[in-house]
DNA sequence: TGCAACAATTGCAAAGATGCAACTCATTGT
DNA sequence: ACAATGAGTTGCATCTTTGCAATTGTTGCA
């Protein structure tokens, strides 16, 4: 990609760029407030990093989450109890504890970025051809200069 | 604004807009993530309403938070223990109370708002002066296509 | 004036998140 | 075989969020 860097951001487009993401980041808080219903934000975090990542080790994912094991073993009861997560015997040892995603849990996060796609796809579709055009290719520069954003970081607000 | 609605969204510029939320989101998160080692999310909001919307009685803050007043009462008892806000006398009602933000909650969105647009401006930069001229446009109409994202929907994120 | 409506707080209570220390098994290495 | 280490869980404790019911003042109105 062209990266000219001939200049640096003014204040103006700065707060431009600010004022129009908020409509992107409504369509984020409206598809993960609706799973809100179901779990809290701390455990939505849970199913996320399980549907990225898949199964994995009890501890690798208290880990994860920045959370002391013990603290986090408990948090899995509530989230097995509620269905979202189970519990099953790791093939490597039988000291290690795999969590892995129920259906319903992966229904849940499905349901969230289902619906995500679904309002984008809406909005873009009340806009010309052109403009749809000329977004994807804004949009592409803005996340190529922004880099990858961490999947870590993203945790911090539920993706 | 020229809305010809003259296709639906192919699933590829839903990717696009997609990933690029991603990256904006990370840009919110990192700028949040500080300020809560100081407060909770819930506590975060409510210095986000009080930032925006000025002081407010206590009744109509429990109202934006979608808390009940009894509930919410102590959270403010503790966000006053903390520092963040203060309760004052309404000039209007002897029972009323007004929670203001403190110099130390006001600075704490300060900062946050503020490393937000920093790293906005960052981003900004490693575009040129073009890609950022049409990224403003293209976010300007994504933003009319997709309406007003109500304060409310935001608050989920904490902005 | 006196009562009903209003604003906020307090009493009580449940559920989650979180942390430290102790404990149970399983595994590894000597 | 046994001690040391590793992986999870349980005991215990605290703090925050959240809700319902009852209480204390205030205000408005009949």
């Amino acid at each position: 990609m062209t990266t000219l860097d001939d200049g640096y951001a003014d204040r103006n487009s700065v707060e431009t760029t600010l004022t129009a993401s908020r409509a992107l980041l409504g369509v984020v808080a409206r598809s993960v407030s609706t799973a809100l219903d179901s779990v809290t934000l701390p455990q939505f975090r849970v199913l996320i990093v399980l549907s990225s990542s898949g199964p994995m080790r009890m501890g690798l994912l208290a880990e994860r989450m920045h959370a002391v094991a013990s603290t986090f073993s408990r948090s899995i009861d509530r989230m097995v109890h509620g269905g979202w997560v189970e519990r099953i015997d790791s093939p490597d040892s039988r000291r290690e504890v795999i969590i892995r995603l129920t259906s319903l849990g992966r229904a849940l996060v499905d349901e969230v970025t289902e619906r995500r796609r679904h309002e984008i796809a809406e909005i873009l579709s009340r806009m010309s051809q052109d403009e749809r055009t000329v977004l994807q290719g804004a949009l592409v520069s803005f996340s190529e200069a922004a880099g990858e954003a961490s999947a870590e970081e993203l945790l911090v607000l539920g993706l």
